[in-house]
DNA sequence: TTGCTCCTCACGTCACGTGAGGTGGC
DNA sequence: TTGCTCCTCACGTCACGTGAGGTGGC
């Protein structure tokens, strides 16, 4: 080190235009230490070449490096292919980033558009979970419109009872059709289904079956089943808006229903298995 | 808040599939308060109703707001132009976080290549800074290929000493033109100049000028003025490669030297002022 | 003597995750 | 009684920024 040299860290800091504190910094932190201390005062004096480190240091930051990995950069004593390693994954890491803005970006438009449009903030909230699989017992018929649905859940409750079971998670509905003319009746091709907590045996009514994990898009529908229409509609738009599409039948949850209970306070949740659209670009 | 929809919090939690410690921190920050607590035991029970706010809450952060603008939008005392705006705003960010992003990936890519075709990482460093603007007194005039450079900074050192004054700042030089062949000789336009504290008349020979602001792409050179080539050529191709290009003179700034030091210490800046071109699209 | 630069703690940041140590309900 | 769930602190995270309170050099 040349006294001449020897820059106070003021100065240093200009020339590298960062701040006194980081400097202070790298010094605890050990990336980047003062080429002398003036044992008296504590001052912390640099060589100008260690401009060339900083620089490094900084460049490498920029490159979106934590300190901890431009520590192992700067050791020296790693080899080229953990080096080159490291370059890829963190491309590889940036690359990802950028997708998920973007499809973050996707999903600000398509909320922005929906305020503009029912001036407010949308009523349906549409959230994407990756859903555990599920074991259920279930039974799977057309239904005439207009026919009460809850009928099919009730057989299988019986069905638990006559095995001293009970379930402790809300019963659900999947739709494995719209609404279609059959015979000159609408009917729809539901299957209605109650979590288990065990296998069982199945029974000629009653099937028991594995759903799939899945990842799904939900939302949340408070009020009766009226008006759960557009909360299906809302979801299904959504679904579009963002690249994905429909990949299983949607599951509609019970989540607090009762015939005692005022309907307006029923809570149900909709669930839209999907996957991306690979036909979108956006 | 109907007692039989209550749900203790590990249950709540399952539902809207995030962890009891983000139910405490909500609770605690205020912006999902459990609908009952159990005086005795501090038990924290939700309602079913409440996972609707939770679901807004998770979809607000999944669109990269922050918890503050999160409570902010549901407070539903904003306007709807305060609501489009927050959500233009949080448009505008994520877009150009996404530049920024990509940008980075650029440099990247370009790293990864250096270290491919090196074997290590690059021996210079390329950083792009802001640099203020600087009051200078300068001398410009060809040069032929051989003749000390050294020469202009003398004069105008002799010039300052005239008047009474000291640079503290490191002189430079300004490359108006690559070597050119003039009269059979080899040129240089250069400009060689010493920064200024104040104002000061200008002079037959002394011009006094203000070199302007700009954004910079820099590197570091250490050692003799004869390898300070491959520097210049690692800045070039650093600007290319990352869509920019040259909009002044490059400088070249004396940040180590002296006639009594090891030409192998020397220590020189070279900055490029750099702007970006809109030709490249990567 | 007065500014200016520098020093060393210590605390704050953002949205939780992770124990430690203790209690309540079946 | 034994697990399981829940409780309340308290600390850690990442890379510094920002005082507070004090000292050194021209």
């Amino acid at each position: 080190m040349q006294e001449h040299s020897m820059l106070k860290i003021g100065e240093f800091a200009r020339l590298g235009q960062i701040s006194i504190a980081t400097l202070h910094y790298y010094d605890q932190y050990g990336l980047l230490k003062p080429g002398a201390l003036d044992p008296n005062t504590s001052y912390r004096y640099y060589a100008l070449d260690q401009l060339a480190r900083l620089h490094r240091i900084l460049a490498l930051k920029d490159l979106g490096f934590p300190l901890e990995q431009i520590a192992q950069l700067l050791a020296d004593d790693l080899s080229l292919e953990q080096l080159q390693g490291m370059f890829r994954l963190k491309q590889a890491q940036t690359q990802q980033m950028i997708e998920i803005e973007q499809a973050r970006l996707t999903r600000i438009a398509t909320r922005l558009r929906q305020i503009e449009q029912e001036g407010k903030m949308p009523t349906y909230e549409v959230l994407l979970k990756q859903v555990d699989a599920l074991l259920i017992a279930s039974i799977r018929e057309p239904i005439p419109m207009g026919d009460d649905i809850e009928r099919s859940h009730k057989k299988i409750r019986a069905f638990l009872h006559e095995q001293q079971l009970q379930s402790s998670q809300p019963a659900l509905l999947l739709f494995h059709s719209r609404y279609e003319l059959h015979d000159d009746v609408m009917e729809i091709d539901v299957e209605a289904a109650v979590p288990l907590p065990v296998m069982l045996p199945d029974n000629e009514q009653v099937k028991i079956r594995t759903l799939p994990a899945d990842l799904m898009a939900c939302t949340v529908h408070t009020g009766d089943m009226l008006s759960i229409g557009r909360a299906h509609l809302a979801l299904h738009r959504w679904v579009n808006e963002n690249g994905y599409q429909l990949a299983a039948p949607p599951r509609q949850i019970y989540l607090q229903h009762g015939e005692e209970m005022d309907p307006r306070q029923y809570i149900t949740e909709l669930q839209f298995p999907v996957r991306r659209n690979n036909a979108h670009n956006n």
